[in-house]
DNA sequence: GCCTGGGGTTGACACTGTCTACCAAGAAGT
DNA sequence: ACTTCTTGGTAGACAGTGTCAACCCCAGGC
């Protein structure tokens, strides 16, 4: 998301660009971010977040309604990292080789998710985050929008022309993330066997796009 | 659930089969259970249960040592639930047929989480539910054991006969996963356009079993 | 008859999210 | 310059939580 012009998150309180300092707001989206990196979402909550960034635990109140909405900006900007991320994944790869940007975005999306297993284990929890706050909305779907984006160059490629591209990358989507998501469940490893997510998507790629090498490139 | 045989819930309390009163420890999972179905995950707790069950708030520390042991058997019981629901979904097709079954087994997934979505919700929370308790844990195994059944037996009958059958269950496990938890997360239908999961399940059907009719039985 | 222990109750403790009153400091208007 | 209003932070309350510990009742074994 905005990717090099500063993102001015919701709050133009008349410093737009280049805030010297960071504004209890932001600190306290870094510091829940930094919570998620470390610890996970299993005991995060307001008053902790709050110690942590060093105001009382009545301070966040200002800035954001609710814990939900303020993970929700956690969320928001964590969906932007991951459109990075995936950007990242297939910018080395030729545009006109679709069908190796679709698997490079998988794997990105992969490479993201394990990368940030703490935020990512956010992004999709309705019970902690807020996910009628629109930046939350707008991010998420921007993610989508990119992958479908991914999608209809693939489809340029050979890629299963004649179907619905959201359809499709609605497909590609859950197939990754389930992976990811059972992996970081813990139910992947012992159920089939391999340790490695990286090697189920290996394998849902060569079954979903058969006629390429589909290049795994290395973590 | 526990249709005909009765399997003793790990408690052989004297009573191991046609116990009359459903002894506190099965009512409080059947009051969790009852809660998951009506309210969901995000309420629920260990005195809301005891208050529903009619028990004082500190009567399941004496059946379970903690609330995240008393939803894992809530979880293990849902397991069950829907090794049963993928059986019934597979029963009509006939074995030969094994594409067919495997496309069947996916739709019956799919009806299972949906029909139940709040103990769905659950099974794969490892922050509500301890996915270490052994009931849960052989339970889980037991559905992963029953899709690799079903995957070979799909193998037989031609489909990606080459690839290892777990690893081919996790990739259709996955996806399956990700098609129902991304829907009820409530992100599927305004992304691709359409509201129903079983579309995309369809989709997905006919992109990694091709050469199958893959009906699509009527819920 | 006594004792023992499973199973239920009640009360406590630390902790949570949210609400409210209070307060300090800067902006703005007169 | 003085007042007023808004912004943002603090501290205390309140209801709720999971878990622990003490107590208590009552059936079973000696």
């Amino acid at each position: 998301m905005t990717p090099t012009v500063a993102p001015p998150t919701t709050t133009p309180t008349t410093t737009p660009t280049t805030t010297p300092t960071p504004s209890t707001r932001d600190r306290l989206v870094a510091t829940a971010r930094d919570y998620l990196d470390h610890d996970g979402t299993d005991g995060i909550g307001l008053r902790e977040i709050a110690r942590r960034a060093g105001v009382s635990h009545g301070a966040p109140q200002r800035h954001f309604p609710t814990l939900s909405a303020l993970l929700a900006a956690v969320a928001a900007e964590a969906f932007g990292d991951l459109v990075l991320a995936v950007d990242r994944a297939i910018a080395p790869i030729p545009e006109a080789a679709g069908r190796e940007r679709l698997a490079a975005a998988a794997f990105g999306y992969q490479r993201f998710a394990l990368a940030n297993s703490g935020a990512f284990g956010l992004m999709f929890r309705a019970d902690l985050c807020d996910i009628g706050d629109p930046d939350y909305m707008t991010s998420g779907a921007a993610a989508f929008a990119q992958l479908v984006a991914v999608v209809r160059e693939a489809q340029s490629d050979g890629f299963h022309p004649e179907v619905r591209a959201e359809e499709l990358a609605g497909v590609m989507w859950a197939t990754t993330h389930g992976i990811v998501s059972l992996h970081l469940h813990g139910a992947l490893a012992p159920m089939t066997g391999c340790a490695d997510p990286a090697t189920v998507q290996q394998l849902a790629n060569e079954l979903f796009i058969p006629s390429t090498s589909n290049h795994r490139e290395t973590p």
